[in-house]
DNA sequence: CTGAAAGCGCTTACAG
DNA sequence: CTGAAAGCGCTTACAG
């Protein structure tokens, strides 16, 4: 049952009409080449006789497979649903289809997977990198979802002007002690996150950077960030660099007794699922993924189409100069603050002790 | 350059070595039609020659794409990116890869997701049903994710005897008086959570089921649940339907003043990204994915190809008389209780008011 | 504007 | 055990 073609083909049409399967070809894709009269004609046709046209055989034809990989660090990742769906949006638009492959947040499975993609004859590739790693030549157009702080050839949210927004958006609420909390130091994304809200911090506000992770990994817990105590002295916002990073501090705070934003503001980053509906909700910052996807699309299959081998049946190919990976163009998508209930205005005694590191 | 195979194919392989390109097919697949040596001096030409099998080839050859389609009801779903790791895991040991499709929680748009997948050639659909959707015949076999209880034929966590856990671990605490909190009453998933915790309540225990999207749809909001009111009134449990109702109800719990689990116990389902790091941590209940995804994945590759017609090449398929979504058995798989911070002991001078229905 | 022919790479009866 | 041949469905130079 699987398998084996059940609709007609070419022939089927061509049959039916009296004409040549390369007619029915020609008409059915547009190239131009066939009468108006006669295109119509065929393409009534073939809607009547319910054709699909099959993938299999074009591919093997044109050495095209209509599909693009889709490769992911850690599928656990909460931002994977919104990836995967704008992506496969784009590409279907596109005629496109999406094949997936996760790599474990291991970068010898992300070997794999690539690997795993290749062989199934993909187009192009959409990577959403492990931090660190860099995709070398792999045959086809690749395109890379991250920061455009990462070398290579990216299309990404502007994480450093999202992290400005933020800062303004406390600045504005009157805080003064801000403390700065990301999860893993090596991210390019978080370091940008971080980065753009320094970078917006007037003179006047104090400052200081925690990570997460590394602590954790010193066999220390959350706790070790010591949050009730910092605000006691004089923190009165706490901006991480995820909603997790973000939902985390603030169950934290709440089971601590501490009331939020009246006397903490915390905010996040990237909109996840439960940020709108947890209390209080949070103030965060979202990406547009649809155009980041559609960018990364289009990069992709610009590249699939316009770099194609001038002379195609000669069988030496001509070596290539420019690297796969490059994109037409490094874009960046600006982000969008979106303001909830987790921040409010600065408590009004405020005592800025200024014991953090000051810009 | 997209496209365009580099590598040697099976004729290259075939010339090098004087023999059939029939025979190193033969040998490469394993059908045994070829003595042991020759066997083996192919494959190790085709390993020297990095020979990799063109899947356009084979797939216009034999009718199967060797790809599955996933298809869901929301790509936003928390659950997906577990669901879509496992699966993909499941498909790739299979040397199957996958396709996704999402259909944005709308009826219309699944069938349009499963036509793409179709038109694609996939060999097999996994799909997690929109509620209340029958997937009609399409012409290749499907697996739903869903719940035993959904009509047809499905892989899916015992939720009932998920429930069931969950129950059981709020009476050993001694909790008496309990409130089930849904969010969709049409959801099978949904129902068979609460049905199972119900059935495991014992005479003593009062609970009543509240359903929150109604609600909201109402124009309630989440605080029209009372959740105050009725923990003053006895109630020292919350067992909510999924972790990210569980999350809403401890949030604002939380910013209600309340302690948990001191004054309350709250649990959930699935075991979300977050739940292991809020504070409190989620008690709940997790489904081992994976073993989903290889039962599923498995039947798909059985019905693909146990059920192949008996002659290939007649131009007239045998009618199936068999419908093509029925899974060799309807497996439910159980699942895993979770005990967390989240849910303690009943508090000591608990008012059983018994104002909710009791079962 | 239209058609005949070749060929993408594979697998599978079939014959030897 | 091995090979010659056909054919899956399509597209693309090429010739008319």
């Amino acid at each position: 049952m699987a398998g084996k073609r059940t609709g007609p083909n070419l022939s089927k049409i061509a049959e039916a009409l009296g004409v040549s399967s390369a007619t029915v070809s020609n008409a059915l894709s547009g190239k131009g080449r066939v009468s108006a009269d006669l295109v119509k004609k065929i393409r009534k046709k073939a809607g009547e006789m319910g054709y699909v046209p099959s993938r299999a055989g074009r591919a093997l034809r044109t050495g095209r497979s209509g599909v693009l990989g889709l490769v992911l660090p850690d599928i656990g990742n909460p931002l994977f649903p919104q990836i995967a769906q704008a992506m496969e949006r784009a590409a279907a638009t596109n005629d496109y289809g999406v094949l997936i492959a996760d790599s474990r947040d291991d970068v010898t499975t992300q070997t794999d997977a690539i690997g795993r993609l290749i062989e199934r004859g993909v187009d192009g590739l959409i990577v959403i990198p492990r931090r660190g790693t860099r995709i070398g030549t792999v045959g086809c157009p690749v395109a890379m979802i991250d920061t455009p702080s990462t070398p290579g050839n990216t299309v990404s949210a502007d994480h450093w002007q999202a992290g400005e927004q933020i800062a303004r958006h406390l600045m504005e609420l009157g805080h003064k002690n801000i403390l700065l909390l990301g999860n893993d130091p090596a991210s390019n994304v978080q370091n940008d996150r971080i980065g753009g809200m320094k970078a917006a911090f007037k003179r006047d506000i104090s400052c200081q950077t925690l990570w997460l992770q590394p602590l954790l990994r010193k066999g220390g817990t959350a706790a070790s960030l010591n949050l009730s105590e910092r605000i006691s002295q004089g923190v009165s916002a706490i901006a991480t660099v995820s909603d997790l990073l973000a939902l985390r501090v603030l169950t934290e705070l709440q089971t601590a007794g501490f009331q939020v934003p009246t006397q903490v503001s915390v905010t996040g980053f990237d909109d996840l699922i439960f940020s709108p509906v947890i209390s209080p909700a949070l103030t965060t910052v979202r990406m547009n993924m649809s155009q980041i996807a559609n960018i990364a699309v289009a990069a992709l299959i610009d590249e699939i189409n316009g770099n194609r081998d001038p002379k195609p049946k000669t069988s030496l190919q001509k070596k290539r100069t420019v690297p796969d990976t490059v994109m037409a163009d490094t874009s960046r998508v600006p982000m969008e603050l979106i303001i909830r209930s987790s921040t409010g205005p600065a408590p009004f005694d405020q005592t800025p002790h200024s014991n953090g590191e000051t810009l």
